[in-house]
DNA sequence: CAATAATATTTATCGTGCGATATTAATATG
DNA sequence: CATATTAATATCGCACGATAAATATTATTG
């Protein structure tokens, strides 16, 4: 019974990776246009649906180290997408707020997950069972 | 029901982007034992399933162009796990085959799945299941 | 034989992801 | 109160991934 086990945890990865690009592929042409890369796009997500957010929290959302964060989001600054400011009750935090150019492709969401479902070929029902199976494993990983 | 599906699509991407690390991180310790990366890993992985494919073949299963694979490709013969070897009967191609040493590797796999599955916390139906939705998701996106 | 397609490499570029280390600030501890 | 500890982030450096574009070479097709 081994033998079945590994073949499919080991398709689980391979999918995923191939997965994961695949999807980063989809979204480049919309994301070019704004000048912006796949994860940098994540972490804007993650400040449309909670804007302020400090380093930390996203990296905790995302999966990622700071000194991963770091570099991204001075590129996002740069961009003119956000600023980072460090907070007054405790310094050592650097919130992370859209700014309004940020906030405005907010709106490219919709065409970008409509482009998404559309292309991806599942139900919604499938899409929640995906999501579910998804979260699980990493929360169980992490 | 706009709002209902952008809010499922945009953690689809977001949670299989987040897996795809997790999964690399938990491989990880692991793999860096044998000095490899974690997709120079997913070739050896598709040779240990079939060996001698060509470039092309390993980009097709992973989805990554030519230009992706040549050097990591190269970075894995120079740890002594692949050869390169240019087919003779149509020299256009480059065949893949794993030395020795990239065979023995396999028996880790082993590990490695049991460490996965462990890890992860579904059961084998929700494997079965997760890596269905990825492939669908992923054949509909190519 | 010429034109076109297929395959892999080269080159150049950029960004990701992480480890190691430093820095700074809040919090314990004595 | 001084100092050690811990936490959060920054900084630096590095290797590699991923892609685009250009090139070279070989097959195939007309």
């Amino acid at each position: 019974m081994t033998t079945c086990t590994i073949t499919l945890d080991d398709m689980i990865c391979f999918d995923v990776y191939a997965a994961n690009l695949a999807i980063g592929r989809l979204y480049k042409p919309l994301l070019t246009q704004f000048g912006v890369t796949y994860p940098q796009y994540l972490v804007l997500m993650s400040l449309w649906e909670k804007d302020g957010q400090t380093v930390g929290e996203i990296g905790a959302l995302l999966g990622l180290e700071s000194s991963t964060l770091t570099p991204l989001i001075k590129r996002l600054a740069t961009a003119g997408l956000v600023t980072r400011l460090r907070a007054v009750e405790d310094e050592r935090r650097v919130h992370i707020s859209l700014t309004d150019k940020g906030r405005d492709m907010a709106n490219s969401r919709d065409q970008m997950a409509e482009c998404l479902v559309g292309a991806a070929g599942l139900t919604l029902q499938e899409f929640g069972q995906l999501r579910e199976l998804l979260r699980k494993l990493r929360s169980n990983l992490a």
